[in-house]
DNA sequence: CAGTATCCTGTCCGATACTG
DNA sequence: CAGTATCGGACAGGATACTG
């Protein structure tokens, strides 16, 4: 990331990661997300060094992912807590452990996401809100929007097809060539 | 991501973020799964310079994301296609398209999740596969699964409490010092 | 306990030039 | 077209020391 807040900056994608991509930042919020408020809390569960955690915790407090409180007044001691946003997070996290889990890690799950209550295990899958119809199927596929640039709209014009890019005219090249942005 | 591939190696999070942590490589993603393969639409598209693109698509590669596949002889040419597990990826970056969007894009969409067929959007929740329950519901919690380690187990053992983390208490400090790993 | 202050290394990434 | 080769800058991340 870092400098590189443009080429494909329309792209939400790259928003996100603009805020969460950095190693840590994710992490963070497990824990965050797990309970973990105070500072040392984070450092002694992610082995994180001081000042990696300050740079970190201020980036996520600045992108409102966490809200800095303050819980002691003398001395002044803050804590952080997840915002709405972080909270909406938390499936990315899980489908992340899921797939991980799934590709990478030979010995079986390390970690599990079950229900509170009865601890049964849950398997998270993305489904369409609407319909409840699994969107892991093929049928799916992303089309530019109402803002998307004229960039990103060019890509994704062919909503249909999911192996068009190939098909792509060789025109239209120097068109393209300083259009970076949008 | 590079050589902190110690302290928390065994949590599925870290061990995706090891995979597709960088920047360009889910957005490389995002376009192989769209349909690109060969090195100059990912370069077109994403504006990389082509060092960086050659690094990134090798380490998928790597990674066992994208398959190098030889499509020409003479001279020999290569495309990268994705593998199951890039497939497999795609709820990941729906859901992380869906969140950027949600929370950083005041102007509104830029890319959408539709039906290849009908072009109705979609919209990406997460459920559990079992009970169709949605997870954002607050009664879903990690917990430690069979292949966690000891210090794993510790932070998670306490499989409903989510906010227990505050309360744990003050001892096994120097137990935990340098035992980073695991 | 909750950080801040320094210093250092690795490498991500960009820019540019070059090649079969 | 599909890269490789070099160079330089910015910063992530680590280690350590220090403070109210």
């Amino acid at each position: 990331m870092q400098h590189k807040s443009f080429a494909d900056m329309q792209c939400p994608i790259a928003r996100s990661l603009e805020r969460v991509g950095e190693w840590w930042s994710m992490l963070i919020l497990r824990d965050a997300l797990r309970g973990a408020r105070r500072f040392d809390q984070f450092q002694k569960s992610l082995a994180i060094a001081p000042n990696m955690l300050t740079r970190r915790l201020n980036s996520l407090v600045e992108s409102g992912l966490l809200e800095r409180r303050r819980y002691s007044d003398r001395p002044p001691r803050y804590e952080y807590v997840p915002t709405e946003s972080a909270r909406d997070f938390r499936p990315v996290l899980w489908l992340l452990i899921s797939w991980g889990t799934k590709h990478f890690a030979p010995e079986g799950p390390s970690l599990l996401i079950v229900d509170a209550k009865t601890g049964a295990r849950a398997d998270p899958i993305v489904v369409d809100s609407a319909s409840g119809r699994p969107l892991m199927s093929p049928d799916f596929t992303l089309a530019a929007g109402p803002a998307a640039g004229a960039r990103l709209r060019r890509l994704y014009e062919a909503a249909g097809e999911s192996n068009a890019a190939a098909a792509e005219g060789p025109r239209a090249k120097a068109a393209r060539k300083k259009a970076r942005l949008n």
